[in-house]
RNA sequence: GGAGAGGUGGCCGAGUGGCUGAAGGCGCCGCUCUCGAAAAGCGGUAUGCCCGCAAGGGUAUCGUGGGUUCGAAUCCCACCCUCUCCGCCA
């Protein structure tokens, strides 16, 4: 959600940033049922401030209240309705967009930043789906047959693989601060809603229990939004970082294509993920933190990457500004998504209530980011490209053989 | 899942229809006293929204949502959560 005093003074800037997101938001029609809400809580207020009279009313004052009484109903009423419609239309509107954000859709995306020699191996490198068929390492076929396509089973190497990254990713971000931890699976719509993810509707990309208030998560940066939700946070505390783990819940409607094959595009995956709740003035400097981590995460898995900046076409609501850490692929000879990093600002924090005291005794939104530190099912093919040796096996970076216990897979 | 008890401000805790945003205490912040501190005394200490340049005024909030009433923390209904006991269970 964005701050409508804001909105009231820079109408042209929020309405520039739907435009470039490609997110259809009348911000005029916003601010005409902003207005007709003013004007009617006004009044609805006036009528009750009427109401308010203490004491027993004789009979002539008892009549006149019970007329007051009446206006006031059908007044409120009226302002139900707008109100409605007004924050229906609120929460529709994105974040503004950063400064130096590229304009245009996904093909507008800049390469900030390369690192990491790419392979050019005399062998044919053979696709991740292939080599995990005939190593027994992933089992899509029973997969769909329990839970449908798109579900798959880990096996052997590739659980201790997972188990072996997702350690060597918890000590790096465990070293720096972050407080690891486990978080529900399921949440309240509420929390869903907050953290800037349909529930509900064409774009859904959230799971919900039939007949309850439930939905499984995309990513435990779900339930760490509503970790603090509601809450005045000490300055002091701040900056709060957390490390959830967490399977990652996607439907992934009608997401299928030649990209998507395999473990690239599932409905379910383990994730590691980073958060910070930081001071405003603090959260451009903790977003090129968080993307120094996912950099150190794949150098130490010996992963060429690509740093890019996200193009405003290419941003979702809730991101002020993003980058996403690309793995080269040598069997597609090209770079794709590895990892994400946003800067949420106060658009979380606002939707949620999460806020601090300032020393002047105010109340402040927070803001909120967060950074993919693992999500296992494209580290896994990323590994499997580029380490993979002529003879079919794959070689365990250095940073990550005591973790997995061995040299190759 | 069943039975019972309960949910009031940062915390404890009063309050069962009318001036109660809410007694009292603790904590916290200021001031007085002191060389300083403690103690004591005095004062202050929720959040959202609306109007206002401001001072200030208005309105809402006592788990949540509805209802009764001129008026609800107090009465009624539904739901949520916590605690105790029983059942079930990794």
């Amino acid at each position: 959600m964005i701050d409508i005093k804001q909105l009231r003074e820079n109408p042209k800037a929020y309405q520039d940033s739907a435009n470039q997101r490609g997110v259809n938001v009348n911000i005029d029609k916003l601010l005409e049922l902003d207005r007709e809400r003013v004007e009617l809580i006004g009044r609805v207020e006036k009528l009750r401030s009427e109401l308010n009279v203490s004491g027993k009313p004789n009979p002539e004052q008892l009549t006149k209240l019970q007329e007051t009484k009446g206006a006031l109903e059908r007044l409120q009423l009226q302002l139900t309705n707008t109100e409605a419609a007004y924050l229906d239309l609120l929460l529709q509107v994105p974040n503004l967009i950063a400064e130096g954000t590229p304009e245009g859709g996904e093909e507008a995306n800049r390469t900030d930043k390369t690192w990491g020699e790419r392979r050019k191996p005399q062998f044919a490198v053979v696709d991740h789906l292939t080599l995990s068929q005939a190593n027994d390492w992933l089992d899509f076929e029973r997969g769909a047959k329990v839970a449908g396509s798109k579900f798959l089973f880990l096996k052997g190497a590739a659980v201790k693989l997972e188990r072996a990254v997702m350690h060597l990713a918890m000590d790096v971000t465990e070293q720096d601060s972050f407080t690891l931890m486990g978080v529900p699976h399921l949440t309240t719509e509420r929390m869903v809603a907050g953290t800037g993810y349909l529930p509900r509707g064409e774009e859904r990309q959230i799971y919900k229990i039939e007949g309850e208030d439930l939905n499984l998560i995309a990513t435990s940066e779900i339930p760490i939004t509503g970790y603090h939700a509601d809450e005045i946070i000490d300055p002091a505390d701040l900056p709060l970082r957390y490390a959830g783990i967490s399977p990652s819940y996607r439907v992934e409607g009608g997401a299928y294509g030649r990209y998507s094959k395999g473990y690239y595009r599932v409905h379910q995956f383990n994730k590691l993920e980073m958060y910070v709740f930081c001071r405003p003035d603090e959260s451009e400097a903790w977003h090129r933190q968080l993307l120094d981590l996912e950099e150190q995460i794949c150098r130490k898995l010996e992963i060429p990457y690509r740093l890019v900046r996200i193009a405003a076409g290419d941003l979702g609501a809730p991101a002020y500004k993003k980058f996403d850490v690309e793995y080269w692929s040598p069997v597609e000879e090209k770079y794709r998504e590895l990892m994400s990093c946003s800067n949420c600002t106060d658009y979380q924090s606002r939707r949620l209530n999460i806020r601090i005291r300032t020393p002047e005794g105010r109340t402040e939104f927070v803001h909120t980011l967060n950074g993919t530190a693992i999500g296992f099912s494209r580290v896994f093919i990323a590994l499997l490209e580029n380490h993979q040796t002529a003879d079919g096996k794959v070689k365990v970076p250095e940073a990550l053989q005591p973790y997995y216990g061995g040299s190759e897979l």
